[in-house]
DNA sequence: GTCTAATCTCTCC
DNA sequence: GTCCGACTCATTCGG
DNA sequence: CCGAATGAGTCGGACGGAGAGATTAGAC
């Protein structure tokens, strides 16, 4: 282990990714070569995982900033006003634990830990159950840990390595390390889910033998967000298809069992019972693995927001009233292997040929095949001359035209319920893994408001002694008073200028004076960009801002923001339904101030309303 | 002792 | 999920 | 022809709301 977290200090601190690469090629071909331990392979596994910030091959710890807390201050002595303050100046906490650590007496030479100690005590973690039996296990392990180790088995239990290096650099080094072609390793690591494994697979020369099985997971593959379209888009060699709202999924039948995997490449099978069974039953006697999007739908197959899916998502075992409640149904609209054939490689025209058939011969509602139109054909479907068009070979097109149709064709998929387009190229490989430009997700420009900030938290990480996460408000009218309402939170989109001139505004009013200051800055009005609006349980108005960011900041502005409650509750309305309001206004209640994050560390709300308790 | 509320962690978007 | 900045690598530009 | 400037692409790391499930603390 202290051959590992020297090799992450000097990652950490080496600025260039080619220097960090090299820091940890070095460590693994060493730890794979000779471990101290006589299990090398095993030490390499441990090794690769806790490089790419994973604690255990799949199932997780349990352990989150409280307890490591805990930890922390039983282990240096410090009470937890110093470690909270340490942390907040170093900005992560696992920093702080090691900078605390070096001041305990004899710490510095022990003996340290193992990576198969590491290994073993995380899968203790992993299962047990009570707090008091992690607290022991942990307690066990940072005992005998170095203040260097400490720090880094820290940051990989508390989730943030910030060394620079994930899981593209991990495999650059791994490539390095056993001189194995970075092709080779890219590939097997789209099939190979655990790092680890790659690693000890790269090790012996053993890369080939990675390949994609129908019953195990391979890594989806993602859209690139666009704004328009490229100016090389070729309209003829795209095909337009709806994004969905849901949860990414990929459903495998192998030996009459149907599994579904979540987005990371975990079974989430008991979750969805409706798609598994329909899967198994309707398939029979035949093997698949479908990529697609698990929906919530509605009345007349209409899809619902996410925020209705949500109800079924990590539920272990759903009720019947649950399933009959928020009905799912899995959109098909990528095949990656059918009976047998691995077709990653095949065109996205051949494949999706091959899914068509396939749902076709399922022939149920719970597995439905996503329409998927030519790019031409979309851009503007109600033209008799463009239909026409169609016959011709590639006939050519405008760019600032195809931008313009596919507005169109943009507002008509949100009119059927859907988040909007995603173009994908026809002949284009399944690029498991990677955000490629095969595949891109149309966005448009978001809806913008103007807003006053009434509170900020302090940063951590990169954003440490800065100001960050901005709770902000419109005004409403109540009478002769004016009254500011909390709508949402943002906490980027500012330049680092920026930033520092809001820090100082704010620093010379509020800081000092946090813990119940109902202090607001109402001549600071942001220019708040938005994508949505969603029913919220932590704002007193019952909503919040979906994907909020800061677009501008002016100051002295206030006169004209009478109207933005009307402009919200408009929107509102027009996202959520007016009939959820009330229920929403209903089910909320302030949770009040925290003092603390889920991630704890330093962020503190400085200014709050009066209507918060 | 039992029931409920709060807290913590994880993981979807 | 969004967004931003840092870094790499390839291409273009200018002396 | 070679080094500097530029741009595209990739990657990592800042973070958000929300709900579920497990455990623990608190109320009666």
């Amino acid at each position: 282990m202290i051959r590992l977290s020297r090799a992450l200090e000097r990652t950490k601190s080496s600025r260039g990714r080619l220097d960090k690469e090299r820091a940890l090629a070095d460590a693994f071909a060493l730890i794979g070569r000779d471990s101290l331990d006589e299990d090398s392979a095993g030490s390499l596994r441990v090794a690769v995982r806790l490089a790419t910030g994973a604690v255990t091959a799949s199932a997780p710890i349990g352990v989150g900033f409280s307890l490591m807390q805990e930890v922390i201050i039983a282990e240096t002595g410090w009470d937890s006003e110093v470690v909270r303050a340490c942390s907040r100046t170093c900005g992560d906490m696992a920093e702080a634990f090691g900078l605390l650590m070096q001041r305990v007496r004899g710490a510095d030479r022990r003996s340290g830990v193992s990576l198969s100690d590491v290994a073993r005590t995380f899968e203790l973690l992993a299962q047990a159950s009570s707090r008091a039996h992690k607290r022991r296990h942990l307690d066990e392990l940072f005992h005998r840990a170095t203040p260097l180790e400490a720090k880094y088995l820290a940051k990989v239990i508390l989730g943030s390595l910030r060394t620079g290096a994930l899981e593209g650099v991990v495999e650059n080094a791994i490539a390095r390390a056993f001189a194995q072609p970075l092709e080779e390793v890219r590939r097997a690591a789209t099939l190979v889910t655990d790092p680890g494994e790659l690693a000890v697979l790269a090790r012996d020369g053993r890369l080939a033998e990675a390949s994609m099985s129908i019953g195990a997971p391979v890594a989806f593959m993602l859209a690139t967000p666009i704004e328009t379209v490229a100016t090389t888009l070729s309209p003829a060699q795209w095909t337009v298809e709806d994004k969905y709202d849901g949860v990414r999924a990929q459903l495998h039948l192998h030996d009459g069992e149907a599994i579904v995997f979540a987005r990371g490449l975990e079974r989430v099978t008991e979750t969805f019972p409706e798609v598994a069974r329909a899967a198994a039953e309707r398939g029979r006697g035949r093997t698949f693995a479908i990529d697609g999007e698990l929906l919530a739908v509605g009345e007349g197959d209409k899809p619902r927001p996410f925020m209705a899916l949500q109800q079924r998502l990590g539920r272990k075992a759903p009720t019947a009233a649950t399933l009959a409640a928020t009905p799912v149904a899995f959109i098909a609209y990528d095949l990656l292997a059918i009976d047998g054939k691995i077709l990653l490689e095949f065109p996205l025209a051949d494949r999706r040929a091959l899914l068509a058939e396939l749902t076709d011969a399922l022939d149920c509602p719970e597995i439905r095949l996503s329409p998927s139109t030519p790019l031409l054909d979309a851009l503007d479907p109600l033209d008799p001359l463009e239909t026409d068009a169609l016959s011709e070979p590639t006939p050519e097109l405008d760019v600032a035209e195809v931008a313009r149709r596919l507005d169109g064709a943009f507002a008509a998929a949100r009119g059927r319920g859907h988040e909007g387009l995603v173009l994908k190229r026809n002949d284009a490989p399944y690029e498991a893994g990677r955000r490629g430009q095969s595949w891109l997700k149309v966005k448009r420009a978001f809806a913008t408001l103007d807003v006053v900030i009434t509170a900020a938290e302090e940063g951590h990480g990169r954003r440490a002694g800065v100001l960050s996460d901005y709770t902000f408000a419109v005004w409403r009218d109540e009478g002769d008073a004016r009254a500011l309402v909390n709508v949402g939170k943002a906490y980027s989109g500012l330049t680092d200028v920026e930033i520092d001139d809001m820090t100082r505004r704010l620093t010379a009013l509020t800081l000092g004076r946090y813990g119940g200051a109902r202090l607001v800055r109402p001549e600071i009005v942001l220019e708040v960009a938005f994508d949505g609006l969603q029913r919220s349980k932590r704002h007193k108005s019952g909503f919040a801002l979906r994907f909020p960011r800061i677009v501008r900041i002016r100051t002295d502005k206030t006169a004209e923001q009478a109207d933005d409650v009307a402009t919200v509750e408009k929107l509102f309305a027009s996202q959520v339904g007016a009939g959820h309001r009330e229920e929403g206004e209903a089910k909320t209640r302030g949770r009040g101030r925290r003092g603390m994050t889920e991630k704890g560390e330093t962020t503190r709300q400085l200014g709050l309303f009066g209507e918060e308790k």
